[in-house]
RNA sequence: GGCCCGGUGGUCAAGCGGUUAAGACACCGCCCUUUCACGGCGGUAACACGGGUUCGAUUCCCGUCCGGGUCACCA
C-alpha cells in the first residue's frame, strides 16, 4: 500500500501568475487529487531583491478563482507551518550547518573574487565557481569568521561519478557529477537559494511527488545529491514539458511577455473564463484517454493520470484558447452568463448595460469568444452609430436603397399598432409587413435591423434587437432613419 | 560552446511493430439562416533525414539535422 500522495505548488511571489506556473499548479493539484492525496501551497520568497509587496495575494486569489483548494498553506495553516520560506530561515540555517559538519557543504568567502587562473579558464569557456574555498582548513575558516567576513554556504558536489534519477515523464536521466558545480545553498544574506530551500522543505513537508517544469531537469541531480547528503529519501519526480510561446519575430521560446499575454490576470482581463484557461492549459502536455476536450476541474481530477503526460513542449495557441473559451461560455445558462457579463463590466469599469440583461446575454451567448469583445458588439444599443445609407443595400435579401423608405414606412406603421411588444409578436408583424408589400421577410428584417442598429453585423437578428430596444426607442430610431430619405 | 531533453499536418495531439496514421483548433467550401454567430456536412494538410534490427517500422537502436532547456548569492 503506497502512502498518500503529497504535491506542492511553490510559486515565488512575483505579483503575477504566469500561465506556466499555473499549469504546474494544476498538474500538482491533479496528481494529488486524482489519487486522493494532499495539495500544499508554499510561498518561495527567498529572494530579498525581488520582493513584491502583497504578491502572495495574487497566488491566493488565482487559486481561489480557478477552484484549486489547497489542503495546507500559509493562509490555511497545516502541520508543517510556516508555509512561507522567509519564515523558515532558521530551519535552513540549521540544515546548512549540519551539512557543513558532516562535510557535505562548506563556507565560501570568495565573494565576487575571481582568481587569475579562473579568469583564464573562463575565457576558455569555463562556467561556474572554481572551488577555492572547498578545502579551506578549519583554522582558516575560523580566522575568516572572526574577521566577520561574509560567506555563502556551498554544496560539496562529488568531483567524480555520475548521478542518475528516474523521472516519471522523461524516464532515466543521468548527469556527470563533473558537470555540476558547488551550488550556493545559503546566500550571504542568510537566505537559502531555491536549490536548498526547495529540497529541505519538500522533505520536511513530506512531499512525495516533486512536479515542476522541465527547465529543472538538468539540475535535478544536484538536488538528489543534497537528499543523499542528508540521507533522505528522494521524492518522485514529474517534470513537465515546457509551454512555449511564438514571438512576434516568429521565434519560439519559453512563453514570455514577448509572445503576448502570459499571466492569468491578463487573460482574465481579456475576458477569458477561469475554467477555460484551466481547461486549455491542462491540455498543454497532457490528454485524456477518451477523445474529448472540454472538461471542468472536477472532471479533470477524474481523468488525470501521470502516464499520459507528454514529453514534447507545446506552443500556447491563443486561437484554440478562444475556441475553448466560447465552448465554456456556451456551457453556461443565460442567467449565469448574464451575471458573468455584469461582473466583467464592473471589474473593468465598462458602462452598465441599461437593457434587459438576460436578453442581451441571450443574443451574445452563441456568439462571444471572449468577454472583452462584448462592449463593441452591443454599443449600438446605447447609441446609434453614424452610418452610410449604402448599408441598407443587401444583395442576398434583395434590399435596395430605393425600397428602403417603403419598407420602413410600412414596418413602422404596423409596429406602432402593436399592443404587446414581445418577440413573437414583433416577428409576426414584421413578417406580415413583408407579405403586405410583397417582399421576402429577409428584406424587411435586414432593412429594419440596419435602421435601428446602424450596423451591417449585429448580435441577434432584427426581432431580438427590437425586443430589447423596446417600442418607443425602436420607432424613434426607425423614424430617424426614414427621415434620411 | 558543454551538458540535458525533445522532434506525427500551421497549432494541440492519439498512436505505444502490421491502422485507409484518429480527433480538436485554425483555414477553405457547401447547407441551415433575419445580418453575424451557432449548428450540420465535406475538404486541404503530417510521421525531420540517413542507416540498422525485423517478414514488416511512425513505433525499437545508432548517427545527422533541427528545435528547446540549462549553465546566477533567480526561482
Amino acid at each position: 500500500m503506497e502512502s498518500e500522495i503529497r504535491t506542492r505548488f511553490a510559486p515565488s511571489p512575483t505579483g503575477f501568475m504566469h500561465i506556466g506556473n499555473l499549469r504546474s499548479a494544476l498538474y500538482e493539484y491533479l496528481i494529488a487529487k486524482s489519487k486522493g492525496g494532499k495539495f500544499v501551497l508554499r510561498i518561495e520568497d527567498t529572494d530579498q531583491s525581488r520582493l513584491v509587496k502583497n504578491a502572495e495575494n495574487v497566488v491566493y486569489e488565482t487559486l481561489k478563482l480557478v477552484g484549486m483548494k489547497y489542503d495546507e498553506g500559509p493562509d490555511v495553516g497545516g502541520p508543517h507551518a510556516p508555509y512561507i520560506q522567509s519564515q523558515r530561515k532558521e530551519i535552513y540555517r540549521k540544515k546548512a550547518s549540519l551539512l557543513i559538519r558532516i562535510g557535505k557543504a562548506y563556507r565560501c568567502f570568495c565573494g565576487k573574487y575571481i582568481s587569475e587562473e579562473t579568469e583564464i579558464l573562463r575565457q576558455e569557456g569555463f562556467h561556474g565557481y572554481d572551488r577555492r574555498c572547498r578545502n579551506l582548513s578549519e583554522s582558516d575558516v575560523s580566522h575568516l569568521l572572526s574577521e566577520n567576513k561574509k560567506f555563502v554556504v556551498r554544496q560539496k558536489v562529488p568531483l567524480k561519478g555520475k548521478t542518475t534519477f528516474q523521472d516519471m515523464v522523461f524516464g532515466t536521466i543521468t548527469v556527470e557529477n563533473s558537470e555540476i558545480e558547488d551550488n550556493i545553498l545559503l546566500k550571504s544574506d542568510g537566505f537559502p537559494t531555491y536549490n536548498f530551500a526547495n529540497v529541505v522543505d519538500d522533505h520536511e513537508m513530506q512531499i512525495t511527488h516533486v512536479v515542476r517544469g522541465c527547465e529543472y531537469l538538468s539540475s535535478t541531480p544536484k538536488y538528489n545529491l543534497l537528499y543523499e547528503a542528508f540521507g533522505w529519501d528522494v521524492p518522485k519526480y514529474v517534470h513537465l514539458p515546457l509551454i512555449m510561446g511564438k514571438n512576434p519575430d516568429g521565434s519560439i521560446t519559453k512563453l514570455s511577455k514577448r509572445a503576448g499575454s502570459v499571466s492569468f490576470q491578463d487573460l482574465i482581463k481579456e475576458g477569458f473564463l477561469p475554467e477555460s484557461i484551466l481547461n486549455y492549459i491542462a491540455f498543454l502536455g497532457w490528454c485524456p484517454e477518451q477523445n474529448r476536450e472540454i472538461f471542468t476541474l472536477e472532471e479533470l481530477v477524474k481523468e488525470f493520470s501521470i502516464e499520459r503526460i507528454g514529453k514534447s513542449s507545446a506552443i500556447f495557441d491563443y486561437a484554440k484558447l478562444l475556441w475553448m473559451n466560447s465552448e465554456h461560455i456556451r456551457l453556461k445558462t443565460e442567467e449565469e452568463f448574464a451575471e458573468i457579463i455584469e461582473n466583467y463590466f464592473k471589474e473593468n469599469s465598462f458602462e452598465e448595460i441599461k437593457f434587459d440583461k438576460i436578453k442581451i446575454a441571450k443574443i451574445l451567448h452563441q456568439r462571444v469568444e471572449k468577454l472583452s469583445d462584448i462592449p463593441k458588439l452591443i454599443d449600438f444599443f446605447c447609441e446609434m452609430p453614424e452610418f452610410e445609407k449604402e448599408l441598407f443595400f443587401n444583395k442576398k435579401s434583395k434590399t435596395t436603397i430605393e425600397n428602403v423608405p417603403f419598407i420602413l414606412e410600412n414596418s413602422i406603421k404596423i409596429l406602432k399598432n402593436l399592443k404587446n411588444w414581445s418577440f413573437d409578436e414583433i416577428r409576426e408583424s414584421l413578417c406580415t409587413a413583408a407579405k403586405l408589400i410583397n417582399l421576402k421577410s429577409a428584406a424587411v428584417m435586414w432593412c429594419v435591423r440596419v435602421s435601428v442598429s446602424g450596423k451591417a453585423v449585429t448580435p441577434g437578428g432584427a426581432v431580438e434587437i427590437l425586443d430589447i430596444l423596446g417600442k418607443e426607442e425602436t420607432i424613434s430610431r426607425m423614424e430617424k432613419s426614414l427621415r434620411r430619405f
